[in-house]
DNA sequence: ACCCCCGGGACCTCCCGTTTAT
DNA sequence: ATAAACGGGAGGTCCCGGGGGT
């Protein structure tokens, strides 16, 4: 079995070069025999393990899916800090984890197939978690639960975006400044004494980066 | 000067078939081939034009500048309202201006050269405006200008982002929800009597698609 | 020894799909790993057996070799019936039978070596066996046995040529009618007396089919 | 028109050096690069004139449809001449002229579309021509059309496949050693009188060899 | 001045026939 | 006998000049 242990690490070396390919040169910039040379194996084990260049990039998003599942599990505190925290905890990951930000911004190019859209599973656990928050009474009540997850969505994907180019827009105090406006329109006044807008999670990477991604 | 107006006729098309494909296949999928094939041209006349496929990129991304130019022009009211106006101007000709569209999601690419970082000349406008709507005290006292660019700059991008895969983000109820929670904690509660979060602009086309792109 | 039988019945396997495929397909476009599909054995397994590309084509060869050398086996018959009888059943092989279409269309591919020529085989067969046909004198005095040899390779490749894309050249009719015509110049007046045109084997499969490719 | 001539010099070159290295080493074989270094252009300019390699194939088959359609001209002899000559001829040309031969040879391939199929030309126009004497009354009562047809066709794509690997069979010598035979069986004993079964032709290249292929 | 025919190479993706470790 | 990895091209296409026409 240690021939299968070599084989997944192959594996995993070339969806990482990948990812870091398809982040910094677009999806048809990078060239199979970068990706290749950078993971350090032949263009034959690239094609051994990946039929064509979309299954790579499947790979790449399926992988950065279990990513965002991770970011998106259950937490057990009021549905609106799980809301804050899971988006500190994307913006983070998209900094740090290649693979998750190649990932969902490429997720539109294997649109054509059945892989996964990120930004969608992404917007529909926003819009869960949402409603969550206003079954839990923590929303204005003139605020509707539909606007919320309207500007969280439109603020993460503007930052994914954004960052793309310049990096700090993935600072955490980005994200907070944000939040520290929004919170005050959709939780009222008391807002600052409830939740924290700079997200509970610790300073440190995510956590699916330090139990999961170590092999 | 038939010559001529042939001759900006048919760079004309160029930049706009450029558009279309940059926009729709991303800047490497789309060839020179199908771009002169959709322009009408051959693809020498391509070359006469532009000299490299890069040159034509940047005639999208001035153009696209020209038009970002018209809707950051000077306007006669609050700079709050201008602020919401010129977002939603900017949304809507997202939604039906190819160029714009092809030009703002496209203007990383040419980033090599001088050529101008449409985003970045979109922030340094809000700035200015934010700025100056604070000193028409119109913001809240507690909130930092800053945040509230922050805001609207990586909301902007955001539904830019969204709407290249789903047009319905680029839709002005969109805007209008985001613009309705953000009013209230910028402008205080008198906001929904000071300042109309669907923006001030007709439902029709922006000025520059009527006046001047109209060829 | 039941691993035996099993491996011999992989490699039968193996050159079967081999020559179906190199019939089909042609001996280049035809690659390993469909040829192992078909044979239902693993691209290593095929390996196993064969050193390479053309060590399998060479077995596919030299397994037609002896169905050759069925098909032109001693008969105790008058030598030009002898070869009326075995060409039939060459073509009717040829129509039946893979291995030797197969065979006979690529012996020219592995020339560069070693291997037989299967129609240099046949040919030398048909030019003893139509001198043998002379001794006999069965042939018109003013037919020169060097011309019934060359007419009679000549159809022969000729039928295996268009057969192999029209399979009604392969039909005994075919043959038997260049048959019906030749008799008669060679074999003189009272030729359609002596001999059978079309041939005296049955019309089933030829013998080779039947006793020894039965596995 | 400068230019124009120098196209068309390309594309000669080109089908040219396609046939050739179609006719020695199979279609699949053949490699463009080889192609294209034989034509003394790039392979550039080879996708300029031929989309595919198919492409290129089609050219070759539909530039020895040409040549077969000389060969199988009006003449004003009797049929059954004209039947010899005209073989004498495709044979002289399947040994002179690769572009002929490839084309013959490799009509097969191009078949999934529309291409011609030369040998179903060839046959064509035997059979017409063969009842053509028929009419004529120079064929025995006891003769089938049909016979001679299918002896006459089977023939010439024997000389051709065997010419492939040995150039020999494409001699003159063994054409007429065939056509000693059959005029015998279908022409009756005067046949020698008045017929020719080397060829009325000269001895030289074919008359589309000479004045079209010379440019 | 404006345009197009023709040609030039540089890759890129894909896949093929092979060995090496096990 | 297998799973994994290897390179070497294959065909295809792309982005571009350069020299003639109009």
């Amino acid at each position: 079995m240690a021939k299968q242990e070599r084989a997944i690490r192959t594996r995993n070396a070339l969806v990482g070069a990948a990812a870091e390919l398809f982040d910094r040169d677009g999806f048809e910039s990078a060239s199979l025999a970068t990706i290749s040379a950078r993971a350090g194996v032949s263009s034959g084990a690239l094609h051994f393990h990946f039929a064509s260049k979309v299954a790579l990039l499947d790979a790449v998003v399926t992988e950065a899916g279990e990513r965002l599942r991770w970011i998106t599990r259950q937490r057990d505190t009021h549905a609106l800090q799980v809301l804050i925290d899971a988006s500190h905890d994307l913006v983070r990951s998209l900094a740090q984890d290649v693979v998750l930000r190649a990932g969902f911004g490429l997720s539109s190019h294997s649109g054509r197939g059945g892989v996964r859209d990120l930004r969608g599973e992404w917007q529909s656990w926003v819009e869960v978690t949402a409603e969550q928050a206003a079954r839990e009474e923590m929303l204005s009540p003139d605020v509707a639960t539909r606007d919320l997850t309207t500007a969280v969505v439109a603020m993460a994907a503007g930052l994914e975006c954004l960052g793309g180019q310049d990096r700090r827009w993935l600072e955490r105090a980005t994200l907070t400044r944000v939040w520290t406006l929004l919170l005050r329109c959709v939780a009222g006044p008391a807002a600052e004494e409830l939740f924290v807008a700079a997200g509970r999670g610790g300073s440190g990477p995510a956590p699916y980066e330090v139990s999961m991604a170590a092999r």
